[in-house]
RNA sequence: GGCGCGGUAGCAAAGUGGUAAUGCUGUGGACUGCAACUCCGCCAUCGUCGGUUCGAUUCCGACCCGCGCCUCCA
């Protein structure tokens, strides 16, 4: 079993080679806890989240840790705006983010260090690269020296001259050199601050995610993923900052990097408010939708967000949930593993869910006209893969019956008007029956006729 | 200016040097009291122009268009 992935260091695919095969580390850049998510957001924490699940099905542990930004200008900005401490904002916005992510079928990551939980880690590795020559001490900054690393820049594929060239880098009078970032700058009394070397202070953006990761996996780890708009600066300077610490020591072996969601054909973004918020869209279509959605285009790719889109991805899981639907009465047969099957291999290679989704509807149609023990088989087969893909996993009546408004008609009032519906049928009154059946349509309810002259129902 | 990505059916999205998966939608039919579900069928020549090749959507070049990053950003 091959696992291949496109690693942004190389700029190619590669086969996946871990450091040791008895223990898979894997680093996600998790959010700033200021506001709620965006479903922008949501994309790499499900991608990554897949991307778990099939290497817990490849190696017998692996460390998952997502990290929670809970020091950060933002959310002193939105902590002051709201009249909340720094502490209720950011923990009520972390919280936010674990329902949400919950919400989208996401497993629990095995860590989920906080940055505030490392400032002593953060300040030891600022020591270090001050005492390695590295980074230097200005009017109360720490700054990261860049021209001290011959490599920086190599990840994001650019010299130094070319990123200054761009110009948009506000040269503050500490700096020794324009490409220069802050390791640790100094807080006034109004803002939360920890005692240093350096005086009292914050840590800079890019600290706390290497000092995490050496903290809790290591030098060295196999997988770091994150958007594609961290590749610069932020995990170039992590890079930066790691090897740095560590005399050269390789940082990460792959670096994954998920491409934007777009609306409209531009990146969905916070800077131009075009964005839609988890929650928000929770009102109106389940996680799972949301979830599909997002796999439903290759996680490099960029993928055009809309209405239409979840519209899409609910129809595509009603087909699904339909054909389990049938069979609700079987057991299923579970494979013993996933290794000849083109949708494991899919996976397999780069994590290529459009062709796994492919293969899911394949199973459930082969499902569907099969009989027996081959039948149960192809049942316990869906639902093994659809676990890997976090999808499929509840019973499909209540996938059909989900609530997914506030407002929406209830399970008892739906059944009282199909026994209306079933009296007048039974009394050939079919202008009434009829009558009953667009009424419920127009709360949202189909109704399916069953041979057995039953009648059941989901909710569109 | 530097670096990079992409243009495939109404929508979304894979893929391949030998005339293009899949899903959604639409549509023809079977089934149904009528529907829904399900089943059978139909619906693209891959931005433009050149080149290489027996043959290119796939390789090369030019061009057009769109998008992204260049210290807020998943």
């Amino acid at each position: 079993m091959n696992l291949h992935l496109y690693n942004t260091r190389l700029r190619d695919k590669e086969l996946f080679k871990p450091q040791d095969p008895h223990r898979i580390t894997m680093y996600v850049c998790g959010p700033t806890v200021y506001n709620r998510v965006h479903i922008g957001n949501a994309r790499p924490a499900v991608v990554f989240d897949t991307l778990f699940r099939v290497l817990k099905s490849l190696y017998p542990e692996v460390v998952y840790a997502r990290n929670i930004t809970d020091i950060d200008d933002k959310i002193m900005a939105a902590a002051q705006a709201s009249g909340d401490s720094i502490a209720e904002v950011s923990a009520r916005f972390a919280q936010a983010y674990f329902d949400d992510m919950d919400e989208l079928n996401n497993q629990t990551p095995t860590i989920q260090p906080y940055a505030t939980e490392h400032v002593p880690q953060m300040i030891a590795m600022v020591e270090r690269l001050v005492a390695k020559g590295h980074a230097y001490a200005a009017e109360g900054h720490v700054l990261f020296a860049v021209q001290s690393m011959p490599d920086y820049g190599k990840l994001s594929n650019r010299s130094l001259d070319d990123m200054l060239a761009g110009a948009r880098v506000e040269v503050a009078p500490y700096k020794q050199y324009a490409g220069d970032f802050v390791l640790w700058k100094p807080s006034n009394e109004q803002e939360p601050g920890w005692d240093s070397p350096w005086g009292r202070g914050r840590p800079g953006w890019h600290l706390e995610c290497s000092a995490m990761i050496e903290t809790h996996l290591g030098e060295t780890i196999d997988i770091h993923g994150g958007g594609r708009d961290l590749i610069f600066p932020h995990h170039e300077n992590e890079v930066a900052q790691s090897q740095c610490a560590h005399d050269g020591e390789l940082f990460v072996r792959y670096w994954m990097h998920n491409g934007y969601i777009n609306i409209d054909g531009e990146k969905m973004s916070k800077s131009l408010g075009n964005f839609k918020m988890v929650r928000d869209l929770l009102d109106h279509y389940s996680g799972e939708t949301l979830r599909f959605a997002l796999l439903s285009a290759q996680y490099r790719s960029e993928l055009s967000f809309s209405v239409d889109l979840l519209d899409q991805a609910k129809s595509a899981l009603d087909t699904l949930y339909g054909g389990l639907k049938q069979l609700q009465s079987l057991e299923a047969i579970k494979p013993d593993n996933l290794n000849d099957q083109p949708f494991y291999q899919a996976l397999l290679d780069d994590l290529n869910t459009p062709i796994a989704i492919r293969e899911l509807h394949g199973i459930c149609k082969a499902m569907l006209q099969a009989k027996g023990d081959e039948q149960a088989k192809l049942k316990g087969l869906l639902l093994s893969c659809g676990e890997l893909l976090g999808l499929l996993q509840q019973q499909p009546e209540g996938w059909f019956k989900q609530a997914v408004s506030d407002d929406a008609i209830s399970a008892d009032k739906i059944e009282a008007l199909i026994e209306a519906r079933q009296q007048a049928k039974r009394d050939k009154d079919y202008g009434r029956a009829d009558e009953v059946r667009a009424e419920l349509l127009a709360a949202g309810v189909v109704l399916e006729d069953s041979r057995e002259g039953t009648t059941s129902w989901r909710r569109e």
